[in-house]
DNA sequence: TCATAATATTTAGTGTTACTAAGTATTATA
DNA sequence: TATAATACTTAGTAACACTAAATATTATGA
């Protein structure tokens, strides 16, 4: 979900989300590799985001950048409200 | 998390859970029996919670409860907090 | 310039765990 | 007397997070 949050805001690259996400999170969501590109294979192959391989002009070495899909955003909007719910389902209980 | 602060309200046993945590969340969290009962085979092996075979007066057919230990009372804070520490991080990246 | 750090992606392997889908057994109900 | 409800158990599967490493390039500092 959170991957799929941040691929709606811009296309971006895999490397560039792990720093963000330790940023932004201050270190408590520190996510590896190992981690993040399977996530990222898995929502490729569900068709939630795309990928494409850009060049840089000073750079030799490509990054593969992706971008979130209609699919994406629609499957985006359903984890968001789903984690809502779970949230305040727990909230019932937790008092 | 939930079978600890549900047991950390009192001893009761799991067919009873199963039914309160279907109620209380309004049937959005339907846990079923093979999912419920190795969560407590898991919480008792780990110390978190123990239990004892009672025998009903007019009930041939005993029932198994189980009550919350003080060190599943000290886990059952951690994972509360930490709870909360992953609601807040998620909100973050939700905005 | 040469080693090291940083950038960037990939993948094999392990362990946890949630859940499905049964089975077993007793008591209550219609 | 069959069926539903109560109550617990367990085998098996699939998902998935994470560790740990490999590969490769570019930037940096001594």
């Amino acid at each position: 979900m959170i991957v799929l949050k941040i691929l709606s805001e811009g296309k971006t690259y895999g490397y560039e989300m792990l720093g963000r996400i330790d940023k932004e999170s201050n270190g408590l969501l520190h996510m590896k590799e190992g981690t993040l590109y399977p996530i990222l294979y898995r929502l490729e192959d569900d068709g939630y985001i795309v990928s494409r391989w850009k060049e840089l002009e000073q750079r030799a070495k490509p990054k593969k950048y992706y971008m979130i899909t209609g699919k994406g955003r629609k499957k985006l909007e359903e984890l968001v409200s789903g984690w809502y719910n779970m949230v305040s389902v727990v909230d019932v209980f937790l008092k």
